[in-house]
DNA sequence: CTAAAACCTGACATGGATGTCAGAGGCAAG
DNA sequence: CTTGCCTCTGACATCCATGTCAGGTTTTAG
């Protein structure tokens, strides 16, 4: 584990991909959207804090809901400077996105309780296979 | 509308599309993937029956789950001819997808957890600005 | 000191569902 | 017949997060 100048503990992009279990690809995308942040050392390697790890898996969990690179650092600032004038529209559009999300989530439980009746029904018909009625099961 | 040769509704792609919310492009895509049969009139036009219309509802609710046409067309089999020698695999590939449909649900659950919690934060920073406590608000 | 491993930038590739366009034929209404 | 809309095929375009490769510098370990 390193130190940096003042002793803060250093993490470089390696061990934070492997923390976050995000390709070191996806950190610099991340950067170059706006939605991570790094100093530099002196050489330009990008030097990341503890909190940048669950910075990252809160951007990786935004992304898994759907949101898109822009709509995530428009959310952003709202995470960073809670109360800040211009999380006031933030606010707005992270209502927004919860409602979508509420609404995407219903649809998928909904399917999955389809999934769930075909799958009865398929097992339904191959017990009644294994135990025909009196006639022969058909084909 | 439309009756075929022996009376049955029949339905061209653009009714379909119209009625499923379904562009026709992807309509012919669903087709060339193997999710979709249709009859086709002298001509060449592709007639579809009531049916189709369920059964495309039921692609795109898949699709918005986050299947592929690949794993669709797996699964599809089952759908069709339950209890089929065939569907015995697709059986075990359905219950696959459910459980990480499943888990899913699950995080998008979980994010949406972590977006009230922000939003509540948020308001509660908010309010301590209009309600200032002694000093005098920040901006 | 040296070799291996990690990092840098920049660029091009990928996959998958869908959009879009072009050119041609089909079909109902006036 | 003509006009307008629908459909056909085939091809190319798009979006966007990631992968991958190249060529070069830095850091770490032996």
């Amino acid at each position: 584990m390193w130190r940096g100048s003042r002793g803060e503990a250093v993490v470089r992009i390696g061990e934070l991909a492997a923390r976050t279990d995000v390709s070191v690809r996806s950190l610099r995308y991340y950067e170059e959207q706006g939605l991570l942040t790094s100093s530099r050392s002196a050489s330009g390697q990008r030097h990341y804090t503890e909190a940048e790890v669950e910075r990252v898996r809160f951007i990786q969990r935004l992304y898994t809901a759907g949101l898109s690179s822009r709509t995530i650092s428009e959310l952003l600032p709202c995470v960073d400077a809670p109360s800040e004038g211009n999380s006031d529209a933030a606010l707005d559009r992270m209502a927004q996105e919860r409602d979508r999300l509420s609404e995407y989530i219903d649809e998928l439980v909904r399917t999955r309780d389809a999934l769930d009746g075909l799958m009865a029904t398929a097992r339904a018909h191959r017990e009644s296979l294994r135990t025909p009625t009196g006639t022969r099961p058909r084909r």
